[in-house]
DNA sequence: CTTATGACGCGCA
DNA sequence: TTGCGCGCCATAA
């Protein structure tokens, strides 16, 4: 876990998106926007870099999941039962559409003054989510 | 250098 | 409500 601070192979935005998904409690998600926010990058990079996501690393990859609350499938079609599973072992919820329920198990995030000391985006740039080209 | 490729998300039908 | 299209942009080749 300390080994993302240490581990050069990692590229700068990596290891700062890791490090988030590093402080995800047991029983609660976020989304991969909710990520992207923070380190102020696109979702789709935050998907990205869940994907090659070092072993060794032991991160809660598994409390990372999309915006509808449901769990992401992979590039070969498999919804990856194994992220369900993970999740429900630590006792987050599924309804019976396969999502989670945001108002009981979502991540709201580190503590703002941890987020300033660490030099991560508080509050979202107005938008980087959307296309706001000029 | 250029091109292809996503564990995403939003808008619209 | 679901499904599809397109924008997104860091990486890999």
């Amino acid at each position: 876990m300390r080994d993302i601070e240490t581990t050069n192979e990692l590229s700068p935005l990596y290891k700062r998106i890791y490090t988030l998904v590093e402080l995800i409690p047991p029983a609660q998600v976020a989304t991969y926007g909710q990520i992207a926010e923070m380190v102020t990058c696109s979702p789709r990079v935050v998907g990205y870099a869940m994907a090659a996501v070092p072993e060794h690393l032991n991160l809660p990859w598994h409390r990372v999941i999309n915006s509808q609350g449901k769990v992401s499938v992979r590039s070969d079609g498999a919804p990856s039962t194994d992220q369900r599973q993970l999740l429900q072992d630590e006792g987050v919820a599924f309804d019976k559409r396969g999502r989670v329920n945001f108002d009981e198990a979502a991540w709201h995030g580190p503590e703002w003054d941890w987020l300033q000391a660490n030099d991560y985006n508080v509050a979202p740039p107005a938008g980087y989510k959307r296309s706001q080209r000029a």
